[in-house]
DNA sequence: GTTTAAATTTTCATTTCTGACAGTTTATTG
DNA sequence: CAATAAACTGTCAGAAATGAAAATTTAAAC
């Protein structure tokens, strides 16, 4: 019996405003000000929904993860069923969107921020973990001999080469970075098939859930 | 005819608290205020002695820029003439200290200012193309019959991963990621063997000064 | 149209950060 | 000790950022 809730749409306006910011300014470059600029509110507004600074960053670590889930599905699913090697070094690799790089700058952003909002670090060390065994899962299908450890180095490693790429994009454009990233990533896996050490030759689904 | 000069020192004090507050709290994240804290100075002696913020800034960049050539030649004299590769990861992977830590992230955090001090973007540019070439120097060692392409994608990787050690350690203790990236670097110079282009089988020196 | 609750605007107080500079102290030289 | 130049202190004003909450408006339900 009153006006309806804008609530949730409000609050996503913020949070993705908030990502933009972060991912240009980092976390404490971005001010409640801007956010609101770049959102079109009030910064009375942001507090209204979401809440003081804390809260914001909070938020903004949370819907991260959320959307990282949902993110995660649809890379899995983009996966095709063989060679997934070729398709995941496409995605992460190769004409990466802003959105992309976005998501690569904020997650840096979080992950150096937990020094000054611990409340988040765990999630961050979550996300991390499960970022890597995602990746994990879709090397197995083309690796499925090698052992869960060095499936797991590989794509540790591979995660730190993305990592760089879109960190370095801010010196210049980043296709030079991309093709370095790309072909390093590349020698990762590969080298996953000099070891081969004997294993179940399981090369079942990937279709098991992350996160 | 007058009293003497402490510029230097004093610069140099405010310029090492800087960059500690940075490595913590990065480049936004640290006031002028908290640096003269840092410091035991007060905060009108960073503007006496370096300028305002913006010159802060740069000086720390410069700072940067120049200690990194001075690491560069330690950690090249420390290189042995042969099996170059261990020593590498040894040097970066293994017991790495809080300053190398601080190396690493201030150096992440002065490429991802770039955007909000435009000034420092040519240096930043510069000390890592020039902290890959030294890499490729020491990889050539071991690796002289890879192409100087191959080389550099390997140095640009091994980069990357140092990288990423270093920032995930504000997420746990990073010993569990230096054994990570380790290994994952040494996959990386590992699969210079496999290539081994025919090439010029010059062993000569690395000593051509860097930078 | 009245009620009602949510959304939005406005405003105010407080704190923090920065720039600037006047004034003071200190150490050296002659 | 007088002169001098550098180092240092203290303070102020203005800007920017944040927190908080009182009005006001808006859209639905009745």
């Amino acid at each position: 019996m009153a006006r309806p809730s804008v609530k949730a749409e409000r609050t996503e306006e913020i949070l993705e405003a908030f990502e933009r910011c972060v991912a240009r300014l980092g976390i404490e470059g971005t001010t409640l000000e801007r956010i609101a600029e770049e959102s079109g509110l009030r910064r009375s507004l942001l507090r209204y929904h979401v809440g003081n600074r804390d809260k914001m960053v909070q938020a903004l670590a949370d819907r991260y993860i959320k959307n990282s889930r949902e993110e995660a599905r649809r890379f899995l699913a983009a996966m095709p069923s063989s060679n997934t090697s070729l398709a995941l070094l496409d995605y992460f690799f190769t004409d990466t969107s802003d959105e992309e790089r976005r998501r690569v700058l904020v997650a840096q952003a979080l992950v150096s921020g937990v020094d000054l909002y611990p409340a988040i670090k765990e999630q961050m060390t979550q996300w991390h973990r499960n970022f890597v065994l995602v990746l994990c899962q879709v090397i197995r299908v083309d690796y499925p001999d090698a052992s869960d450890a060095d499936r797991n180095e590989v794509a540790w490693g591979i995660v730190s080469l993305l990592f760089n790429v879109q960190l370095l994009a801010a010196l210049s454009s980043n296709e030079e970075f991309l093709s370095d990233g790309r072909r390093a990533a590349d020698r990762l896996l590969k080298s996953l098939a000099s070891d081969a050490s004997e294993k179940s030759s399981a090369t079942e689904v990937l279709l098991e859930e992350p996160f």
